[in-house]
DNA sequence: GTTCGACATGTCACTGATGGAATGTCGAGC
DNA sequence: GCTCGACATTCCATCAGTGACATGTCGAAC
């Protein structure tokens, strides 16, 4: 009778791992490629983790060592175990908020460097996210049509949320810009009587 | 001569204690309250992280004990080198993006649970959404007109960018339910024939 | 005068993530 | 037949972050 557990729960690499393996078995170092290639933006992992997470998967049961090939590679196989694992967390946890923020962070202490310095933060914000923004557009233009209904839509929806995300960012950070542009210009005057009393 | 060191660089909660500090004196418990306060959503840290952290910047000459006050307090106060430093991470090094999404890495593998608990999640997102949205709406409420030109403007902008991204997800999330709601749709046909066969 | 809650700091064990080193095998092309 | 790049795994040191525990002091209210 274990029904209330610690329930801490979150710890997604794993879920990435099963997610990979549910659609069909794979070696440590293919999911090495698919998570550099397609899992890169959303849940990077590298080699130690991933070679370290299979393992204790392994050992769990949630997935199993389905064929050895050369070069000692090890085929692993996702377990019913495992499935149900992967259904529970994506249907029963709730998925953790990302709180940090860096660059928000930053906002909040722009006052220290002056608005020219500040502004100039906030417009480089607004380059970084047209950048981003176009290459999503890349992406899209390349993955177009590729897998079935399924995981074309899934596939879809992701990176929707990429050029939504990137689009509010750039009209965010140009209209924080504006903002301190503003400020800037207020100011200005107070500048000048300054002067004028030297 | 050590002008091209590792440079790693990132390591926010140091930046983000010199930047509290840099509007004043504060102890570590000081600084723990504006933690949970202010910075709760975009940097959170615990108590043992920010002592350590304290006691690593007074080594380093960034900060400074600047009293010592009853029950052992300690007045920390933010040195020359201190202000310099959080300066050159404002201007010069530039914000990591977060890539890690638990909640877009869920939307991968969504195909594993069917079109019904793909929308179901997707819908949890949209109201979750709106709820942090009216949050933030309450917070800003409650903040308004606080503090100096400045410090309300940067506060504000912050604020303002919570309201965008909760506002994206709304929609976004409304938009991709309504997308798997589609292929449902879709697919409801092919399930009556599957019936039928039998 | 005692008690209790807020103030205040310090330390420890553990986990997830990063980056790099070490080691070795296979197969295609010269 | 050799060589080199891709394939493939394992191990390790280090770091940021989490949560819990230990320890103690001050001051207000009873």
């Amino acid at each position: 009778m274990s029904t209330q557990e610690g329930k801490i729960e979150p710890m997604s690499l794993r879920h990435a791992v099963l997610g990979l393996l549910s659609a069909g078995p794979a070696s440590g170092y293919d999911l090495l490629k698919t998570f550099e290639l397609s899992l890169e933006n959303v849940w990077p992992a590298t080699q130690s983790q991933l070679y370290a997470e299979l393992g204790r998967l392994a050992q769990e049961g949630l997935v199993r060592v389905a064929a050895e090939g050369p070069r000692g590679r090890k085929e692993y196989e996702i377990t019913e175990e495992g499935r149900a694992e992967l259904r529970h967390w994506l249907v029963e946890v709730s998925p953790a908020v990302n709180r940090r923020s860096d660059m928000l962070l930053r906002v909040f202490f722009l006052d220290q460097v002056g608005t020219g310095a500040a502004r100039g933060y906030l417009e480089r914000l607004a380059e970084r996210a047209v950048h981003e923004h176009d290459q999503l557009l890349g992406i899209r233009e390349f993955v177009i049509g590729q897998g079935d209904d399924a995981l074309r839509l899934y596939g879809d929806i992701a990176l929707e949320w990429g050029l939504r995300l990137t689009a509010a960012q750039r009209e965010w950070a140009e209209w924080a810009a504006g903002r301190v542009a503003a400020l800037e210009q207020e100011k200005a005057p107070e500048q000048e009587k300054a002067l004028e009393q030297k």
